[in-house]
DNA sequence: GGAGCGAATCGAAACGTTTCTATAAAACTG
DNA sequence: CAGTTTTATAGAAACGTTTCGATTCGCTCC
């Protein structure tokens, strides 16, 4: 592997001059550079990113922490951070698993994005303390020196039970998400809320994770309580489908009909299911440019506003108007 | 940020002795390496990546390179390849984008995995030449110091060749994808062989690019060709669905009747769409977790084969019987 | 009771950069 | 042309570790 040090001894001259070279000073003559510039070409040098970093204190890479990499619900996301970050000179990395957290005390990162339940507040806080570079997207933790970009699940939540309500729904199921989860608590206070505002509506909390199967679960439940027309607003679209598949499998409740459903997130999927999932939609895409530009700004330094991502109803056929009489 | 200096200096130890009781060597003392690590962690003590692997020549990161990170395709991927490397003291990250090829003679990774078309063979090889541990997924390189673990595309596309015949297909369309891609040219290939195995067959090349907007435009010359019905084997799933909403919405023509689908992948949309989508399917989870596997061998040292990944056929009713007689 | 030994610890070099300061030569001064 | 400034280059320290080869110390042994 060669070093500037081989360029140096290669160019018969000193390793400043040649990692002055290398970068560009213009305290080199233009003919020093050019030969420098060419030997290290021809012995294929690059540099070794680690001892550079060691110097410099920064590493040009910026992490994104995922809770996993499974579902097709953070493609667009990724993108959006990856197209903005392109015009910097920041690399992006996507890391998952406890494991990984370690990238960020060790000075890996220059900063991180966290969507990732598998951090708890107090490591970040701390981590943050410790002047490391943060964005969090799934938690409001209000410290001076983490930044957030927040999704308006409240306004979500309430248009998805408005929805509901104008198709003349009362008597409805929510499956949550993972109890600690700030979507969730900010998306069931919504819920809660709008059941305050109209006191003839009522409802059953079953608890989910998020995850498809757990969508199943409750499915069983629904259709073992089924006595007339319900409608379910489930968290998360990866649940709705996971209710589909139960109801479509294992009953012949009509969904749409029977069951009414409306989900929230507005993944690819919710468009190719049948009848289309109503859901609440929210640009990903425009979420991760923004997160990363909040962090590029708390690197460098500026200040910067938290910012809120907002939200809109995609209609769907898996709710219609519930028929005047029950039963 | 503090370093084991601090800590030498708080203990009234010399540096080294904070090293070697941080690694838990023997050498030092049961008393004084506790009383470091105390310190150590009061001090919030965490090593410092750069330095440290600038010393030991190696990161402990291992990274997987994707062409993007949208589509619902890598997920179960991306899970093979973590469930895999959970076990080791490795942590993996994902990587895309031209300029995050760095990473990987800048000595970031100690071994790389690539399903990534942006990287060249040419590439590839220079960086294997200079010791950088690689596995390829996407081609066949055929390079001592490179290991790689294929599709078996050849059995896959002859299973879908045979799943169109056997269903009475003579005449078929198929959507290509990237050039350059291994992948592609193997189902060419095998797609060939069919054609030559059965003279009666006979077929229409259309250029695709495995995005599903390419599957769009491939549908629209299908639709203004149509007399008969035809069957189209689209490359990859992705596609098929760019081509099923293509047909769905702007003509009047039935899928699994008019036009008989066969895609490649079983990615997660393909049980979803109306009808399913009859496919190839393979386990990419295996594919991920193999692939984990060989590169910690290669950088290990340890001799490794070529592996394969097999493939078989999901039947779905987007190809049916075609009617003895047509038109 | 000094030689020899093992155990615990230390000092210093090294990894590959960057960057401050020093030095020598070249280019200006008046 | 002696004195000063500028320019090009070199030397060396530093970043935070690891690790090799000392050094020190308290023992045992004859």
């Amino acid at each position: 592997m060669t070093s500037i040090k081989d360029i140096a001894r290669e160019a018969g001259v000193s390793i400043s001059t040649v990692s002055y070279a290398l970068n560009g000073s213009s305290k080199v003559t233009e003919e020093t550079t050019a030969r420098i510039l060419k030997i290290a070409s021809e012995l294929n040098y690059v540099p070794h990113a680690a001892a550079r970093s060691l110097k410099r204190k920064q590493s040009n890479i910026i992490g994104i922490y995922l809770t996993d990499f499974s579902g097709n619900f953070y493609g667009e996301l990724l993108q959006g951070v990856k197209e903005f970050l392109h015009q910097s000179h920041y690399d992006l990395i996507v890391c998952s698993g406890l494991h990984s957290h370690r990238m960020i005390p060790e000075r890996i990162l220059d900063g991180a994005i966290i969507l990732d339940e598998t951090f708890s507040d107090e490591q970040l806080i701390a981590y943050a303390d410790q002047g490391h570079k943060l964005v969090v997207l799934d938690r409001e933790l209000n410290q001076a020196n983490i930044n957030q970009v927040l999704l308006d699940n409240k306004a979500g939540a309430t248009l998805a039970m408005d929805f509901l309500l104008k198709h003349g729904h009362r008597k409805f199921y929510v499956i949550t998400g993972p109890k600690g989860s700030y979507d969730v608590k900010q998306r069931l206070h919504a819920v809660k809320q709008a059941v305050e505002r109209n006191p003839q509506l009522e409802y059953i909390e079953l608890e989910g994770d998020f995850e498809k199967q757990s969508g199943e679960a409750a499915a069983k439940q629904i259709i073992d309580e089924y006595n007339q027309p319900v409608a379910v607003f489930c968290l998360n679209d990866e649940m709705a489908i996971g209710l589909y598949n139960y109801v479509k499998d294992y009953s012949s409740l009509i969904i749409g009909q029977h069951i009414h459903i409306i989900g929230f997130d507005n993944i690819e999927l919710a468009q190719y299911v049948q009848p289309r999932l109503a859901t609440i939609d929210y640009s990903m895409r425009k979420w991760g440019a923004l997160a990363s530009e909040q962090l590029l700004k708390i690197i460098a330094g500026k200040p910067v506003d938290h910012e809120r991502i907002y939200v809109s109803l995609v209609e769907g056929e898996s709710v219609t108007n519930r028929p005047a009489l029950s039963l």
